[in-house]
DNA sequence: TATGAATGAGGCTTCATTCAT
DNA sequence: AATGAATGAAGCCTCATTCAT
């Protein structure tokens, strides 16, 4: 038994070694300036074996911003239910957004990379299920009056558009983004869609 | 003298050309995918001649990124006025960001691929003169007890960070932002930063 | 006793496996091109197990060459008997070797495909005691003042060489090489040879 | 216009170059075990620079077929007349074909070694105008009663088709080719196609 | 016997940059 | 200023072979 769930670690050692050194390298150095060889190193592994689990890099990346988008948005409704009210529901994911974002930055800065690239065009995974919760939420508040009557898509931009940015502007040294800054703009935030 | 005059208007149009190039293959391609060859062909120069404009890729890149940075600067702050009303200069310039955006969407592209890569690191340009009205506006706005009081930096992320993500769901064929959109989008940007 | 019978069988079956698999691959994809990998993907056994049963790939193929090198000349010589004339020899050789070339097109191909490439030189094995019976046909024929007098490897080729040749004009749909055709083209070549 | 000459066969020689190394090396060596790299290096030119003349290594070997094949049937054409005999025109090719094979030997095994691999089928050209006169060489015949009524593709092959084979038992040390012989053999083909 | 993950050398090709003209 | 042939380092990927299990 044990030695199975060792075989299945193992393995799933290797190709997750894989994925992460590809997030560190990319975040810091690029898609391009990032080579498989330099991947394959920081893993700890061959160049060949990255072709065993992903059959080039562009089916990697892919994988690996699927995977993290997927994160992001679990990590946005964690504690999420559709018991709390619009507004502690839309402070909820403010909060979980800035703060898994200041906790994994590696993970931001490749996400916005990849989702301002011409990458992005080439991935079809939607995850439209899985943001579904956040479309329902801007949905309801218009529905019962709280929201101003525009899309749950744009909506959603003015939330929390402005999120990433911040994140940036903190990782820079420029402000500092502190439960009182985020609190204070997670209610600026608020005040930009209720009605 | 004509001769001069045509050779300066011909070098401009030259320079002018390569970078015009550079910017169509980088945003529908990216960085990487954009050979300096495929750049000359299609500025219809030759591949050598670049260099004679631009010490190699990255200066070159570098220097469209400024040009367009400021252009985009620039267009946000047309018919700007400081005096004008708070209000006024904020919808104004919210009203530029969006159409110049839609107007000019290979250098949206461009700016958020290149803003999000770590290519930025290497610009030593700051810009901060040609952004002083905006914290200019923000910092009057707060003295004078209208917005909420957070950095200038932060009221601009919140102001303004939802325009790309919303200009891009317009490409997209997401959302239709038309004027009435527009409208609406603008004044709950205000209402998040007034107190 | 019925596993040991099962084992060899079995052992049997995938050394003949492989041989087929790459047969067929070689054939149709050329040497290279056909990886081990996909050479025991098709035999339906692991890549590990190929170096089994033979050394390498270059072993491999030469074995592959040798068995069929081998096939051939037999399915020459069936119903070979000295007894026949020497004009009922020539005609049983020439019938049998289109026969088998039109009923294995892979082994021909094959067998055109290695004999033309510097593979050749590598192999060892000489087919001279399998070859005799040609050898003799010449020999006595030329001896009894039948066959123009050149030494038996000339005759064999102004005899058979044009029916590869012809064959592959079969397989591409060029010519027809029906019996009659066969026939034709069978007297011709003995018509080449006498006196 | 020395100059101009001068150029052209500079660049012309570059090309040349390229194309001769990859004849004498695949000759040798075979498609596989012939990297670009050597040809490159046997070529005495830079790695980058072949891809400047051709698009890639199957273009390559595919330009080089297209050459010799050309190249050899104008070599069995040389000094051919309609004007001669059927005999004097058989000869003649037969002669040609077999001078030109000793004389060109890479040349020979290139082409064997092309036409029975699978690249054989990526190739267009189809070289049927080049080679008219061999059909009408033997529709003549034919009509005029001095061939047996086949198709002239099955004459062609029962006429030439031994000379390939026998060229490479003469390379191989196996027979000595000479002009005694090759009369007798070129006769005996002429056996072979006539009434 | 048997598996298939793993290795790493080597192949094809691209491309930023240079340089003779 | 201008050309574009030429260079060669470096990238992505393949594949013959090995080895732990």
């Amino acid at each position: 038994m044990s030695d199975r769930v060792l075989d299945k670690t193992s393995v799933s050692d290797k190709r997750t070694a894989i994925l992460e050194a590809t997030l560190d390298l990319i975040s810091e150095r690029g898609f391009h300036n990032t080579p498989m060889s330099l991947i394959a190193k920081t893993a700890g592994v061959s160049t060949g074996i990255v072709y065993h689990y992903f059959s080039g890099k562009e089916e990697l990346i892919n994988e690996l911003y699927t995977e993290i988008k997927l994160e992001y948005i679990q990590a946005m409704l964690a504690d999420y239910s559709e018991n709390f009210s619009l507004n502690e529901r839309f402070l909820g994911i403010w909060y979980n957004f800035v703060r898994y974002s200041l906790n994994h930055p590696t993970k931001g800065l490749f996400l916005e990379q990849f989702e301002n690239s011409p990458y992005i065009n080439l991935v079809k995974e939607d995850f439209m299920q899985a943001v579904a919760p956040f479309f329902n939420l801007f949905q309801q508040g218009v529905e019962e009056g709280v929201f101003i009557p525009l899309s749950p898509i744009v909506l959603f931009d003015i939330s929390f558009a402005s999120i990433p940015s911040l994140v940036k502007r903190h990782l820079a040294g420029l402000v500092i983004l502190d439960d009182e800054l985020m609190h204070a703009a997670a209610n600026a935030c608020w005040n930009a869609i209720i009605v």
